[in-house]
DNA sequence: CTGGTCAACTGGCCTGACCAATTAGCTCAA
DNA sequence: TTGAGCTAATTGGTCAGGCCAGTTGACCAG
């Protein structure tokens, strides 16, 4: 939500960067983190900044702060309350398929109801993105933020989150080892352009232009993703099983 | 055990004190606070540990802090303080929302591929809930696997868990108090001919149909939530967007 | 009135230091 | 050998003072 531009405070992009460490699984549960001060160096910030960010990685529950021992990884994942299922994920190509439908109906809904703060944030997103196409871990921060963004515009927190969440999924080991194939200046460039499409769409108020733009951005992402799949693991065994490259849909 | 003495760390001392006094209401929602530098003074820390304590309370909810403005208090939040943690709580209307929104796109999508197998799961779905309409617990189970066999007919784990983590999200004991006031035999029959009518969309691939079906029946449950509890939300201030600084003064 | 400038706040961040809790390693008596 | 107790290094907790950057509103030229 509003916390696009704001995440220009220091502790707080520190705070991203180590939360997505650990979700990545960089960071594994139970592991001790280097001294504070050892840490601070390392992200060329100073100590105060280090533990504002602690802090709010403790409150939010990553780690665990021991006075006089260290600093520990506690969970890797936010919402893990339902004592259910694998830890595994689904497959990229799931993640993506299934993304596609929900982002397709959430721009939609934000087509209806855009005003023109709305679209600033989006714009803000798109600006910041275009500027750091360079940096890979600068520009995934970009990218939530106009994916999440766009979810805002609902006004729905739920919503929000599940976005968010959705796209955390790919800092998994897994994901980032395909990403790492393909995702690099141009194909973000490509996104970029994507990106702009359904930002005007849903400027526009056009909801059916909206639903089409992110449709077609987020399938041209699986297709990436196929290509660099068919290159680099032609003879490995797939996981998806739906979800090829052509979702067999009809209107559009 | 002996938790006695724990030696707090200051920091969270000053972030308790605080907290109590948002929830006290001794300060205004809205109000500002005194400057960092003031506070500090006040509570007789520096500004450094002050600042931590501030910054607990950002992440958990209670204050704005606005770079070059100043602290404000965002919100009461005032029963489960302690038992905290995770959970931003959205409210039971914004899931309701966001269901319809996602689970309205995922039935339409489940319209185009489903086949008799994924309908029998459907039956057997409302076959179980019919049964047992009178036992509170039961028919949320039975409820439950009806949404998820909807996303199941789609083939994507993401979107099961997705819908699943959705509908886990009313077995909180504030969405659950405010259930027990109009759910009952009555209304699950109600809602099971609602069931009923997105299973014959769905089996006659009337992707429309499904769609709509859907978005009656959370509409519905909507519409149910708010007879008996309107006005309990009405006052609260918009989550998403337009974090008004500009309360109180209308324009000149 | 309108628009722009500027100075007084206010939060963000830094340097450098010292205190307090923990822990590993050591000594030394049993 | 063993283990209890001490010591010192390590690590988080707190403090002080300072500078920078964004916000805001009063003030002045137009």
């Amino acid at each position: 939500m509003f916390s696009a531009v704001e995440s220009r405070r220091l502790y707080r992009q520190v705070a991203d960067q180590i939360r997505m460490m650990i979700i990545r699984g960089e960071l594994a549960v139970g592991q001790r983190l280097p001294a504070e001060r050892e840490l601070a160096e390392q992200l060329s910030v100073s100590r105060p900044t280090l533990r504002e960010a602690l802090i709010v990685l403790e409150v939010e529950g990553y780690i665990n702060i021991r006075m006089g021992s260290g600093i520990y990884v506690t969970r890797k994942h936010a919402a893990e309350a339902t004592g259910s299922e694998r830890e595994p994920v689904e497959g990229p190509f799931e993640l993506l398929q299934a993304r596609a439908i929900i982002e397709c109906a959430i721009s939609e809904e934000a087509a209806k109801s855009a005003r023109p703060e709305d679209i600033a944030v989006l714009d803000e997103a798109l600006r910041a993105m275009s500027g750091v196409v360079e940096d890979a871990r600068a520009v995934l921060v970009a990218d939530r933020a106009f994916h999440t963004g766009i979810a805002s515009i609902v006004g729905n927190a739920t919503l929000i989150r599940v976005t968010g969440e959705m796209f955390d999924m790919r800092m998994t080991p897994y994901f980032e080892k395909l990403a790492s194939h393909f995702e690099g200046p141009v194909s973000w460039r490509t996104a970029l352009e994507e990106h702009r499409a359904i930002r005007d769409a849903i400027a526009a108020g056009d909801t059916a232009g909206a639903k089409d733009a992110m449709h077609t951005h987020l399938t041209n992402s699986q297709k990436r993703f196929s290509e660099s799949f068919g290159e680099e693991f032609s003879g490995e065994e797939g996981r998806g099983r739906t979800a090829g490259p052509n979702k067999g849909k009809a209107a559009t």
